[in-house]
DNA sequence: CACCATGTTCCTTG
DNA sequence: CCAAGGAACATGGT
C-alpha cells in the first residue's frame, strides 16, 4: 500500500481528523512496532495527550502532540508494506492486525499492520539517514546526478536509496524509469546528463500524479461498506480505480507497453521485481 | 507445496 | 571503513 504518495493521501485525511483530538487509552497489541520504545513507554507519553498536527517525510508520518504534562511529543509511524491507519467508533470490531489502538474522546484510532514491518515509536532516528524530499527544490537534477554517478549500482536500485532520494519505492521507481526511457539495468554511472534530466522530471511527475489521483494503492478498506465505522479514505465506492488506470509497467509482465504496444518485461534487481518495457527502455 | 508481495534494517562478504 | 547483496522480519494471496 504505501510509499509516498500514498502516506501524503493519508496525511491529508488523517490530520484534520484528528487535530484537537485527546488520547483516553493506549492499547498496544503488538510490541515489536513500537521498537525500540517499550509499550509504557508509550502508555506514559500519549496517555492525555492531544493530537495537534501529523506531515509527512518520505514514507514517514510525524505526529505532534501536546502530552498531559504540557509539553511536546513527537510519534513517528511508518506504514511498511501492509500497515493502515484510520479512525473507527469504539464499538467497531477491531482489525485482526491491530498493532497499536488509541481511544480517543471520540472513538478510536488504529494502526493496522498484517505483517508488523511498520513502525509506530518515539524514537526518530530513522530521519537522520534521509535524503531530499523528491517533491521540494532540495532534490535538484544536479544532485541526482551527482549521487547516480558515485555508484556502479543500477540505476533502478540507486533510485531505491532513501538517502538519495527520500520517498520512492519499488513501483515508482519503475514507473519514473519508464516514463524517462532508461533501461533499468543501466550502471547508474553510465547515465547521461539528458537522461538525468528526464529521471528528474519524470519522478516528480509520476508521484505528483499519484497524489493528485488521490488513490493508487488500494488504501480504502473495500467490503466493509457504510456503518461499520471504518475511516474510509482514497477512493470512494464506485469511484474510478486510480490505481489501475495510472501504473504503466508495475506488475503489468506480459501485457503490451502504453507507448509501444511491446511485451513488458519483469527482472529482479536485489531480490526485488523490477518492470520494464524491453524497446522503450533499450 | 511453491512463489510472490508497496519497506527497512541487519549481517555477511569482498 | 565502504559498497553491495542477501536474509530477516510476518502474514497472506495466488
Amino acid at each position: 500500500m504505501p510509499e509516498l504518495p500514498e502516506v501524503e493521501i493519508l496525511a491529508r485525511h488523517l490530520a484534520p481528523l484528528i487535530a484537537g483530538r485527546t488520547i483516553r487509552g493506549v492499547a498496544v497489541r503488538r510490541a515489536r512496532v513500537l521498537r525500540p520504545t517499550t509499550p509504557a513507554e508509550l502508555e506514559r507519553a500519549l496517555t492525555g495527550a492531544r493530537f495537534e498536527s501529523l506531515e509527512r517525510r518520505a514514507k514517514f508520518l510525524l505526529f505532534r502532540l501536546r502530552g498531559r504534562n504540557g509539553r511536546e511529543v513527537s510519534l513517528l509511524g511508518h506504514l511498511g508494506m501492509t500497515g493502515r491507519m484510520f479512525l473507527q467508533r469504539a464499538a467497531a470490531p477491531l482489525p485482526k492486525h491491530a498493532a497499536v489502538v488509541l481511544q480517543l474522546d471520540r472513538g478510536r484510532f488504529v494502526f493496522e499492520d498484517t505483517r508488523y514491518f511498520g513502525r509506530f515509536t518515539l524514537d526518530w532516528r530513522a530521519l537522520k539517514q534521509l535524503g531530499p524530499e523528491p517533491l521540494e527544490e532540495e532534490f535538484t537534477a544536479a544532485h541526482l546526478e551527482r549521487e547516480l554517478r558515485r555508484s556502479k549500482q543500477s540505476v533502478k536500485v540507486r533510485l531505491l536509496d532513501q538517502s538519495l532520494v527520500a520517498g520512492v519505492g519499488n513501483i515508482y521507481a519503475s514507473e519514473a524509469l519508464w516514463r524517462a526511457r532508461i533501461a533499468p539495468a543501466l550502471s547508474a554511472r553510465r547515465v547521461t546528463t539528458a537522461q538525468v534530466q528526464r529521471l528528474w522530471r519524470a519522478i516528480r511527475a509520476v508521484l505528483r500524479e499519484a497524489i493528485r489521483g488521490g488513490s493508487t494503492l488500494p488504501l480504502n478498506f473495500g467490503g466493509s461498506g457504510a456503518g461499520d465505522g471504518l475511516f474510509y479514505f482514497g477512493r470512494a465506492e464506485g469511484a474510478p480505480d486510480f490505481y489501475a488506470e495510472r501504473l504503466r509497467v508495475y506488475d503489468r509482465a506480459g501485457k503490451p507497453c502504453a507507448r509501444c504496444r511491446a511485451s513488458i518485461r519483469r527482472l529482479v534487481q536485489t531480490g526485488r521485481s523490477t518492470f520494464f518495457c524491453p524497446r522503450c527502455q533499450a
